[in-house]
DNA sequence: GAGGGTCAAGTCCGT
DNA sequence: ACGGACTTGACCCTC
């Protein structure tokens, strides 16, 4: 099965890019666009619908050609998070309508159809990655109800692909999140679709709930591990041959699961020396506040922690989770090939 | 074009 | 009580 290591939600064309795309770079034709609800309150509707309209149209077109773009790479490299902004304000109650209109949603299932034609036809793994406000467990019962809907407009997107076909043909990736812990996650599965049960995975997080807590879950839904979180929830590096990551392993029923692999920011881990992994306990004590600890580098710097991570490889491909976006998966996979 | 204020939503932490 | 952080800072307005 082939290895893969992936990024995240962008694709750019330089370092310079990672502090934003300008509006005449050409990285802008791979890249979503997105607006905001006040924005569009403040427009006539004609306007309003004109703008959702441009963005799903540019969206649609951008996401095509990343994976067409990433299709082209290396076939380790081929995965990639799309962006969540695919569809503006799709779940949201003064703007949803615009999607439920024949001629837009043809529109998009269309070129849904195509993007998974293509994704397929260069075998490129595909994933999302729903933001913070999808809180599936929590104990809210109306914040549990407008979770589903977000989760499922994600799951739609997956199925207009042509996904959500089989057990984890695609990643929709989660927190638990929520006060009502995994109980709450294994109380809304029944409340979804199949094509999302199909997809969705339960992720462990920094702070809430590690990964003793997901492992409740591997009989429900493939569990994804995050070894960033993971440190900094118990300054511990999990190794590829931990019982919990077997059983990780096990929660993906055969498909070849996935990690994710994140570090400090440069400058807390400029402290450090690249070739020693950055240890918790005397971040901490130096003054880094584990808040500090969890915002992400730009690059995958330490290659005592790439060797660690190279380590998963064999068995997870690993989701690189970094401002540096595809140069940095790039970086990793230029150094831990040949490991 | 650059810079600053703003942005739908949940949850937790630090101050 | 409030700001910041998180899956991905981007966008809009003013100058």
């Amino acid at each position: 099965m082939t290895q893969r290591i992936g990024f995240c939600c962008k694709w750019i064309d330089g370092p310079s890019q990672i502090n934003g795309i300008k509006q005449t770079d050409t990285a802008k034709e791979f890249n979503t666009g997105t607006t905001t609800v006040t924005w569009l309150k403040r427009q006539r509707t004609d306007v309003a619908e004109q703008k959702l309209w441009d963005l799903m149209t540019h969206n649609l077109n951008s996401v095509y050609k990343l994976i067409e773009r990433v299709g082209g790479l290396n076939e380790h490299l081929r995965m990639v998070r799309i962006s969540s902004d695919i569809l503006p304000v799709y779940t949201e109650p003064n703007f949803g309508y615009f999607y439920d209109q024949p001629g837009v949603r043809d529109y998009a299932e269309r070129k849904f159809a195509e993007i998974g034609r293509m994704a397929r036809l260069l075998d490129v793994r595909l994933s999302f990655h729903p933001g913070q406000f999808c809180v599936l467990a929590s104990d809210r019962p109306d914040v549990v109800q407008r979770s589903i809907e977000e989760f499922e407009y994600h799951a739609y997107m997956a199925a207009a692909m042509g996904y959500g076909k089989t057990f984890q043909d695609f990643k929709i990736n989660v927190h638990i999140a929520g006060r009502a812990g995994a109980e709450g996650i294994r109380a809304a599965l029944p409340k979804l679709s199949p094509e999302a049960r199909n997809c969705i995975t339960i992720e462990n997080e920094e702070v809430s709930y590690g990964i003793d807590d997901c492992l409740d879950l591997g009989r429900d839904v493939a569990i994804v591990l995050d070894v960033h979180h993971h440190w900094v929830r118990t300054g511990e590096y999990i190794l590829a041959t931990d019982d919990k990551v077997k059983r990780v392993e096990s929660s993906w029923r055969g498909v070849r699961p996935v990690i994710h692999y994140s570090c400090s920011r440069e400058d807390i881990l400029g402290y450090h020396d690249p070739v020693v992994m950055p240890d918790m306990f005397a971040l901490l004590e130096n003054g880094h506040k584990k808040q500090k600890l969890r915002a992400h580098s730009n690059f995958m710097g330490n290659k005592a922690t790439n060797m660690y991570v190279s380590e998963f490889w064999p068995t997870f491909d690993i989701q690189v989770e970094a401002k540096g976006k595809n140069l940095a998966s790039f970086a990793l996979y230029e150094e831990i090939k040949n490991y």
